[in-house]
DNA sequence: AGAAAAGCGTTGACCGATCAACCGACCAGC
DNA sequence: GCTGGTCGGTTGATCGGTCAACGCTTTTCT
């Protein structure tokens, strides 16, 4: 499957060696695939659902307060946001005391989709922590959170 | 700094403590780091560096070959690889045997670019690498490679 | 009170990435 | 030789993600 005879490019050290190239790779693969579960259980894309889980999770809450704990762009989240408000699963009420900020509620129809993907989404970390073994699972969230700090830098 | 008074959003599971997240999150860091470095050493995109990479070590290779090896979008290859010609830092030949493809060349500035900002591509992976500790590298290579086998399948 | 600064959210512009459609060129079968 | 299928590469469409600019509101400072 490998071997087809073209004289194909062989540099020293392969791709697949850098830390950062296989990083992105295995990142653009569980996005694709997390993309593929939703696809199936709902018709939302991973950032409509990051967004629907949060505001599901945090009833009442700002946009600004979630975009800072979940570290989205807040520019992507206003747009998405807006998708999910016209598809009626959020509601967007404004706040009594600041007219600034906006108070999110999952609507009816938000919290079914809620209720009916959240656990197939929780299943789908279960089972990667099972299959890649809890110390792993735990070791590698040590070792990003390192990688995380390196990249702070400027190198 | 974390201590504004707001009742701000607090759920059970952290979204750090989810692999997939952190590691969605890494890999936007890093790539922001290595883009920072392309900006400041050579006027490049990551996209353009890895493309610009590619035909320097491979000298002579076509397009496809390379979109194969480093898994990259034929695509967005394509574009990306007419902005370098374009730029007159790759130089894309007919091959003479078949006129389909394209056999791919470094111009001499091109090799300049190549040759001023390969040392500082390759020497950010050592010192992640180091800073990490080789032994926490390479045992991550192994979990992203396992955590790749698993993102193919449909969960 | 009035001006300046900061906060919230929207919008525009742009790049990266993926998928599908397509066109020209090659190749295999009949 | 013709036909159908495959390969190499380009292009269009769409989405995700980032950054900057803006408009409006609130807060802070004098």
């Amino acid at each position: 499957m490998e071997d087809h005879g073209a004289p194909g490019p062989q540099p020293q050290v392969p791709l697949a060696r850098y830390l950062t190239f296989k990083l992105a790779r295995v990142h653009a693969r569980l996005d694709a695939q997390v993309s593929r579960l939703l696809a199936h259980h709902a018709n939302l894309s991973l950032a409509q659902w990051r967004i629907l889980s949060l505001i599901g999770r945090n009833p009442g809450s700002t946009a600004s307060e979630l975009t800072v704990y979940s570290d989205m762009d807040k520019g992507l989240f206003s747009r998405k946001l807006k998708t999910l408000v016209s598809a009626d699963l959020v509601r967007s009420a404004h706040d009594r005391t600041d007219a600034r900020v906006a108070r999110l509620h999952l609507t009816p129809a938000g919290e079914e989709i809620f209720e009916r993907t959240m656990p197939h989404m929780l299943s789908r970390q279960d089972v990667l922590r099972e299959r890649l073994g809890s110390e792993r699972y735990d070791r590698m969230l040590e070792d990003l959170e390192i990688l995380e700090g390196l990249a702070e830098e400027d190198l």
